[in-house]
DNA sequence: AAATGTTCGTAACCTATGTTACCAAAGGAG
DNA sequence: CTCCTTTGGTAACATAGGTTACGAACATTT
């Protein structure tokens, strides 16, 4: 089997396919492969887009362009990634952003009238398809919370709670040192640190090292509603 | 055509179908109607999703329930409004929350298995099913955008820039009041007043009432960057 | 017109948290 | 064991921005 086919296999959209069916796929699905130079556009801000492109080989920056025409780089594609998933089938049928290739890059399209023609005969494809959508609506979900709460504190209650629900008990072990926290927390260590001491100072936990210990769970849930 | 089928004709999932496409489908899917008294549990958080659910009478609570029992209401869904969709297709098969009857309440259920063995028959509806999806997640990525930013001069230079894609010139009319504006970027408005006309001092942007003005587009965009 | 309400801008104040610097404890390497 | 590196706590300082209060401009009612 050739090498971007393995690849196209091996991408999520593809995910329970077989090789023969792969190849029965190819054979009936209207589906192309583009080169591009280094620096040609692959798909512009702007543009509609009307298929899904998976990177056969290769490397595309996706790039959103300021009014001034200055521009930066919101992502990388490299090679079995897949674009134009979340924007095919939604109302905005335009790019949110312009493709350009950093490398000589192959791409493999598939037209979006294909995945629904074939929804029939390849209901797993439309399945996947489905699957890697909820999956993303998920994380962004998560990335949401995280990014909601307008206090260190409650991040780290919220982290903390999180190890809690894992565990099970009110006295366990950090899974990781103050400099992850804080980096998983997205603040200084410092900042961390002299939050985490007043929390201890208001009796809410206790903690030595890495051992903490729930003391007012009450209070510190409410610590959510501040 | 009785009341609920009204409804579900309504809703986006059945987007494009006519009374009769819904009635055939009805008649060949395997759905079911169940009512739920006050207070009676819809679907258990942690319980496996296996069916999107519509409301077809009465208000159902959406909660999260914390370590302690205590819980939150995070959503209220009414007559019309789906659940489940975003769930039962993911890797994640459980609920994200409890959902719980407010009003004596009845619910369309509709098995994840029919909407594949009924793909084929009736295709649109996972093509809906598909762009409700996508425009969650157009909808998540916007939402995180803005919580992205981490000082307010960056959120107002995005609303600006916004603005002034859309109107094309450098000087334009604020479509919104300040109150409108302030409540949009998440910020009290005596601090987005202070905000504004520090910008102005800094020689950023001009402004008077609503009338506004970019002096300097290239720092305004470097803002981003900071 | 007088009285009242609404929308802004401005200023004083306060708190959360980023920044920087320094010290102590612990762990490895020689 | 000594030296050095890493990790974590603490403290001093600076800044962004929330909070509150007030006054001016403008609109609305009587």
């Amino acid at each position: 089997m050739e090498k971007w086919k393995q690849l196209i296999l091996a991408s999520k959209l593809f995910q329970g396919f077989s090789e023969g069916d792969l190849e029965a796929f190819l054979s009936v699905a209207k589906t192309n492969r583009e080169t591009f130079q280094k620096g040609e556009v692959v798909a512009n801000e702007e543009m509609p887009c009307t298929h899904i492109g998976i990177v056969i080989s290769g490397l595309i920056d996706a790039q959103k362009t300021y009014p001034s025409g200055k521009y930066i780089t919101i992502k990388h594609l490299g090679e079995g990634e897949m674009f134009g998933e979340v924007v095919v089938f939604s109302n905005r049928k335009t790019y949110p952003a312009t493709l350009i290739a950093q490398t000589p890059t192959e791409v493999f399209f598939l037209q979006k009238e294909e995945i629904m023609r074939l929804q029939q005969e390849y209901p797993l494809l439309m399945l996947n398809f489905v699957q890697i959508l909820s999956q993303k609506i998920l994380t962004l979900n998560r990335r949401v919370k995280s990014l909601s709460y307008h206090t260190l504190r409650q991040r780290i209650v919220d982290f903390i709670l999180e190890v809690y629900q894992k565990k099970g008990t009110l006295m366990f072990q950090l899974p990781v040192s103050r400099r992850q926290m804080a980096e998983l927390l997205g603040t200084p260590r410092p900042s961390l640190s002299r939050e985490l001491s007043k929390m201890r100072e208001e009796g809410l936990i206790d903690f030595e090292k890495n051992s903490f210990k729930i003391l007012d769970l009450d209070r510190l849930e409410a610590i959510f509603f501040e």
